[in-house]
DNA sequence: CAGTGGTCTAGACCACTAC
DNA sequence: TAGTGGTCTAGACCACTGA
């Protein structure tokens, strides 16, 4: 079965053979591939060569090996449209945080946790949109979000001491509506949110509080909230790239 | 110097030494890593497991192969923010599509290739945005944009025919301002822009399109540009994700 | 020319799964 | 218990690079 007049090497041929029969149908998602011994046999390489063809598929992120069971065609998990107006004020009168209101509109169960809340030295890029020197200490809150009972996001939010020492962005339960009113009622009221967002591969670290399966890139989103041109809340996050889409509307102005 | 009492294996071991080295900076980028030959001695493993070990860090993004020279650490390619002014009407005022104006103020170079201009049958997503029936012939316009000759993004805009017949929309040069100069002249200004970003690994003919280095993930743009609430052009990209950040700035409503 | 990464063969053992 | 993926050893050849 393998072609030596070909000018790609037999495990790119094997990986070729299988992701067309993956985007033909032939292999539907959560289907088996075949076994690494039928590969073997099918293919006549080595078992080597053969591991090497779906290893291949793996960092595509198109297929699952599961230990003892076999290489499953991967089942795209619920796909969560994050829109901009996520942040609008008619959500949180709701008691809901901007993502809780999205994901429970899908009908799908809604988590946060809280794993750290501390005093830490300003990141570099937080120093820079506070306005304050580096290293001046501030507030964070370190959370992970789940999503149907699957990891989905880490979330740090930085937020000046002096603006939240002895409110309930310290506290583990910020309350109805989230952190946004709090800042609310602080008198700042949410005007203006920018968002970046890069791609990268994700760290072991993140692999493993977001458990993604080899082949996923990660979302490094770093989001800076304004009330009136002051910078209240500063948020990194990592997303599970298999489970966001990111959806923006905006006028064009002239 | 692997530890057999470490219940992580030797090539992950080996793996996550040479990280800690990028991370801390005692390897740079640009510098090589230790050969193979090199790994196999220091760590007393078989070649297998030391080139698993760095097969570890090229998936994760962090090194690039060159064969006959070395593994090195990758260096970070000049990073382009594309913004949401980018539709502003007074940079096509100027004469220039909207990505070109972004990059040409960071004194980049900027090219376009037109690799097809065609009719095509309307993809689906295609033909739900524009109200067609399924397969009903629209005009594509693909290109390939190249930033300081890289290429760096697949761009296919799809336009309804009765829109764009007889115009220089399906022509190789659409003359100065791009595609939304020639629809603007037609009597539709664009007001509105939708975008969707979703996050994948590429597919073999994206990364030799691209050129993308293993371990790049890619950005899969679908764009819908609205003039009076009509679509007027559809546009899928697929961005190098190594070479774009996306940013997005918007008002918080009501 | 020696050294490099990339690919291959031919074995082996382990932990896990499903029966 | 048989089959699975995951990892490992110990070799080998090739094309390419740089001196």
């Amino acid at each position: 079965m393998i072609d030596p007049t070909d000018p790609r090497s037999p495990s790119r041929q094997i990986a070729d053979d299988l992701r067309n029969d993956i985007h033909s149908g032939a292999l539907e998602p959560g289907a088996r591939l075949p076994s690494e011994r039928e590969l073997v046999e099918r293919y006549g390489t080595s078992a080597q060569t053969a591991r090497q063809a779906v290893s291949l598929l793996k960092t595509e992120g198109l297929v699952v090996g599961m230990p003892g069971r076999g290489v499953f065609v991967r089942e795209r998990p619920p796909v969560l449209r994050v829109g901009s107006d996520r942040y609008a004020r008619w959500r949180r009168d709701q008691g809901k945080a901007p993502l809780q209101a999205e994901v429970e509109e899908l009908g799908l169960k809604w988590r946060q946790e809280v794993t750290e809340l501390a005093e830490v030295p300003a990141p570099e890029w937080v120093a820079k949109w506070y306005d304050l020197a580096p290293e001046t200490p501030v507030f964070v809150r370190r959370r992970r979000f789940w999503i149907d009972d699957h990891p989905s996001q880490l979330a740090d939010s930085y937020y000046r001491l002096d603006l939240v020492t002895g409110t309930r962005i310290m506290e583990e339960r910020t309350g109805p509506g989230g952190g946004y009113r709090v800042l609310e009622e602080l008198g700042y009221p949410l005007t203006r949110v920018r968002e970046e967002i890069a791609l990268r591969m994700p760290t072991p670290d993140e692999v493993r509080a977001l458990r993604l399966e080899p082949g996923t890139p990660v979302a490094e989103l770093h989001r800076v909230s304004f009330s009136n041109d002051k910078p209240i809340e500063l948020l990194q996050g990592i997303l599970a790239g298999d489970r966001y889409v990111f959806c923006y509307e905006m006028p064009v102005t002239d």
